[in-house]
DNA sequence: CGCCCTACGTTGGCGGGCTAACGTTTTAAA
DNA sequence: TTTAAAACGTTAGCCCGCCAACGTAGGGCG
């Protein structure tokens, strides 16, 4: 899509995530000390205390990695979708090999959890392994970058819009009309994930909305009008801090 | 430090970037592309639109990798010290491959740089340093998490507050008084870390200063006393957003 | 010594995002 | 059906963090 589009490694994540889906399929059925486990809608994958011990894959639904502060205000680190890895943060985590955050599924899910040593093995075993699980820290690490991206902003719109941008570009499903992206979220995900109240979420997008960078309805899938809403944040009035 | 502190795999990161350095300087050794290079004071390693294409590690100085929007405001992502692995992001980044940041050293720095397929041969070629590795991606996903918590507070004093202590807990020396950290960084560099304006930085650690929460001078360290700053972040009042 | 440059200090004013407190619409459960 | 609970919508007011534009302190260099 981009104009100086050249021949990438790995042109999307789609790629990368099928080819670690695979390794990792045939990861489980290696006997290896691995565990498959089933969890219900809402149920604790962690919790902020736990030990951080094991590295996860998720193989069906959906889990939130978020991280609360001492007022109980809670951030979204993190949406993990099927065929991803996640949990990763574990070995040297500075505050005595805790979790610090909190992963619960979203629905229905399910998801293989591997200790420490037996995915360092898997990783020595198996090569394409290796290079699947390279990918997939690259992937998270980007990911996390372009997070704190849309936090740096001080505008809502700019937040709120960069972060659709960016929820277009990691999770956004093709949509019906051509260079429109569908992004499943509701306001007050958005707004714990830029960090914003839920109200002033919902007073942007409406003011997206009117202008037709963004199309939605209660409880259906956001429409994101890609190119019109670049196009609009770049021309946002130029709120610069102190100078030199 | 923490009361509850069990034993851990690794205690802190110093030691996994002492067995990172100590890999690395091996496979410097070894007949790979891999190619050492010198920067004068502010060079940059790469631009936004070169290509990701490599992975690099810092034999000596400091790289600052940075982002700035449309309007030009530069937000800092990662201060890279010496022994450390970065330029990750490669082989999957969205937008076409590029960078999308700035890398540049601060004062002198050397950095070797591999290639990917270097990168991945000699991981595969040496078992310990994959563990290292892996250790360098799970101490820069936890760095970018905590950035990620510090960003989504709104208040100044729980933003700085909050990225005095991660700052301390991570790249900050022990200071001569028990229970302190020295951290070295200006209020600029703060301002840029918290996505704030200089001069509230400048306000904001007066207050701290003023609390006896830490302590500075011009152009010295900042000495920031963990305990009471912790406390004080704590009894901060509730700001909470609109509920249910 | 005088110069520049960086880093820290200070204030006034203003705008925007949060809080609070509602209302409306839709889905799910009882 | 009734009730409850999400999810989106709206407004008023206030506080705080940004902006601008200064001032001051020191270090390095000629």
């Amino acid at each position: 899509m981009p104009p100086s589009s050249e021949r990438l490694f790995f042109p999307d994540h789609s790629a990368c995530r099928t080819l670690t889906a695979t390794l990792y399929d045939e990861l489980s059925q290696q006997p290896i000390e691995g565990r498959e486990r089933d969890f219900v809608a809402g149920e604790a994958l962690w919790l902020p205390h736990d030990p951080a011990d094991s590295v996860c894959f998720l193989r069906a639904g959906q889990v939130s990695v978020t991280r609360e502060d001492s007022h109980g205000h809670e951030v979204i680190l993190h949406v993990v979708g099927p065929d991803e890895l996640f949990g990763e943060l574990c070995f040297c985590s500075r505050e005595g090999g805790r979790r610090n955050t909190t992963a619960r599924s979203v629905g229905f899910a399910r998801a293989v959890c591997l200790s420490y040593s037996g995915f360092l093995g898997a990783l020595r075993a198996m090569p394409e392994l290796l290079e699947a699980a390279v990918q997939s820290f690259c992937v998270r690490l980007s990911d996390l970058e372009e997070r704190i991206d849309v936090l740096a902003r001080q505008s809502a719109e700019d937040r709120i819009g960069h972060l659709l941008l960016h929820l277009a570009a990691s999770k956004g499903e093709p949509a019906s009309e051509d260079g429109a992206a569908l992004v499943r979220a509701s306001h007050d995900t958005l707004a714990r994930m830029a960090a914003m109240s839920r109200s002033h979420v919902t007073v942007t997008m409406g003011r997206f909305r009117q202008r037709g960078l963004v199309d939605y309805a209660r409880r259906t899938p956001l429409t994101v009008h890609l190119a019109a809403l670049r196009e609009y944040l770049a021309d946002l009035p130029d709120r610069r801090r102190d100078g030199p």
